[in-house]
DNA sequence: TTGTAAGCGTTATCAC
DNA sequence: GTGATAACGCTTACAA
């Protein structure tokens, strides 16, 4: 794998720039001369050193993805659409998982610069995450947020209206007679968590129902944060007859507390979330999410990061605020009186 | 962001030769001068150029991953296993997703071999993935393999006793009373799939049940061939009284035919699959499957490949099983007699 | 302890 | 149409 042009030069007899011509396909070489090139590149196996080209052109033909856990179910259709999308753009994407956690993250940023990607598809860990970018930024560099906005951080972005869609979900719940309803959010410096418990806020309110404190749950956004929420829900008493989670794993690690109970959803008690769990909702389609187009993030993002890239997007930073759809099913149906004392 | 080491050096009033030395924290600089450089880089906010670096010594320090999809429930662990490995061996990965086709998984591999990877992890589409590999590994170039092996393909690699685990579940099923059992299985160009089916016709042999082509359907592994199988699957009299699906999204879409004709698992009919259904095994563990330990395949390949990068491999290829756990819950229950024509 | 010179594999520029 | 030369940003080898 040692096989540079000179190799190849020396082998048909031309220049290291005729050589170069041919990769490059411009034209402006004798067919002949193009042949013989040709053949010596296919004898030799010769590929191209991507890093000496980058170094001479400013282009690594890399950008870097940043996310905080590719496993999480709507990250990962969120990677595969910012891949795709850079694979066709000729880009190779740098993937790495920040693990929510703010040092690592800023570790990843200021390797992706080493390797000198062209431009950073991100999904913050927290508000923080702001200043770990800010430089950049202010540079000029290309930086599309997916999914979390930040405060005071003026940059192109990719989101849902979760304070909309968290509005209809528990909309939706008071519809249906639900009046004593719990929401799990997450640690109020993630723009989503915040936007979402917004949501849940402007719902009460419109409904006259007062917001109170104790049924608001802070918690990890996995299973386990949204398990240990409903455990200590289960204290409550009365309990409330609906939940609204921030997101799906939570919703999941919900369900698995209020089982082990011997609370059934939605018979006792009524779950919705933020984000649909694909293949769950395929088996046992009880509960009602709000969808977000999560591949859609990824591939929108990718687009947007690279007209920056190619310095086709102005001045002005663009926002694109996906759809996020309400998908009604059954895990909150309607209820009237107030819920037995099921678990104790 | 295109500060270069000859401006922190004449900030600094030093050569560049210095500030590489302070860059690269190898000593041998004298304490004043390592301030003065120091102040000069977090002046200027250099960041050493990697593609310059491995230009140099032939580190890029990134490695190529390449996985049909990360959005597999499979997939997704080994990318996380594999990235986090990497990060603490301190590379960056280039995520790469074949969607199982054999000419993107080429284009891939020969752009990652531009990009100068150190090395490549990859889940080959096929068996004929080979050929796009062999010269690669005939030179030395480190590879592992993930979770399917190639046919004279001698090579680092990581995977599970997919025979044996096969065997298990379809023994269990034998077990508890099934003697009609169905395979969905995938084209047989994929090590994974031809191992199963072989674990498939050990158990049945085992058994002295005799091996029926009529009950093994070949299809995509993904919800959507579980889904069009299990159709083709009903239109049989009688209808098998178990079925074993290669993979857990192939499952799921078996489940979804067998209920949209009123069949219920396991009541009517069983279902058992080779990889675990993550969030649904916690709210409806109901699916007996074979548990593989997927971020394990990933950061333990990962692992292997630095140990060949860093030649401390030796010349022998090593190969990793992993093992595959049964996990015995309801979807096969017992039963003794024929089944009812449920649906038709 | 510090600096100089050469070169990694490419491409831009300008000759021929 | 083709080739010499310099340069991209860094490190290795050697010199001071």
């Amino acid at each position: 794998m040692a096989v540079t042009l000179r190799d190849v030069a020396s082998r048909a007899g031309v220049s290291a720039m005729t050589v170069s011509r041919v990769v490059n396909g411009g034209g402006g070489v004798d067919p002949e001369t193009q042949r013989k090139v040709e053949d010596a590149i296919l004898a030799l196996d010769y590929v191209p050193n991507r890093l000496a080209r980058g170094l001479i052109s400013h282009k690594s033909k890399t950008i870097g993805l940043i996310v905080p856990d590719v496993v999480n179910p709507f990250f990962a259709p969120v990677v595969r659409g910012a891949e795709t999308t850079a694979r066709k753009a000729g880009y190779r994407v740098l993937l790495c998982n920040s693990e929510a956690d703010l040092r690592l993250e800023r570790e990843y940023i200021e390797d992706l610069i080493a390797h000198r990607i062209e431009g950073l598809l991100i999904a913050p860990a927290t508000d923080r995450s702001r200043v770990s970018l800010l430089a950049l930024q202010k540079s000029g560099f290309p930086i599309v947020l997916l999914d979390r906005s930040l405060p005071d951080f003026d940059c192109d972005s990719v989101v849902s209206d979760s304070v909309a869609g968290a509005r209809k979900l528990v909309e939706h719940l008071i519809k249906i007679g639900h009046r004593r309803i719990a929401h799990f959010t997450e640690s109020d410096d993630v723009s989503t968590g915040r936007d979402r418990l917004e949501g849940y806020r402007q719902a009460l309110e419109a409904a006259r129902i007062p917001y109170s404190e104790e049924l608001v749950f802070r918690t990890t956004v996995d299973r386990i944060g949204g398990y240990r929420a409903a455990q200590h829900l289960l204290a409550l008493d009365p309990l409330p007859t609906a939940i609204f989670t921030v997101n799906n794993m939570t919703a999941v690690g919900a369900m698995q507390a209020l089982r082990e109970r011997g609370l059934a959803v939605p018979k006792d008690i009524g779950l919705v979330c933020y984000d649909d769990v694909e293949h769950l909702a395929v088996l046992s389609p009880f509960m009602t999410v709000v969808d977000q187009p999560a591949e859609t993030f990824g591939s929108l993002g990718a687009q947007l990061l690279f007209e920056r890239i190619a310095d086709k997007a102005g001045e002005r930073s663009r926002r694109i605020v996906l759809q996020a759809d309400l998908i009604v099913r059954e895990s909150c149906c309607a209820r009237t009186g107030i819920p037995g004392r099921a678990a104790h």
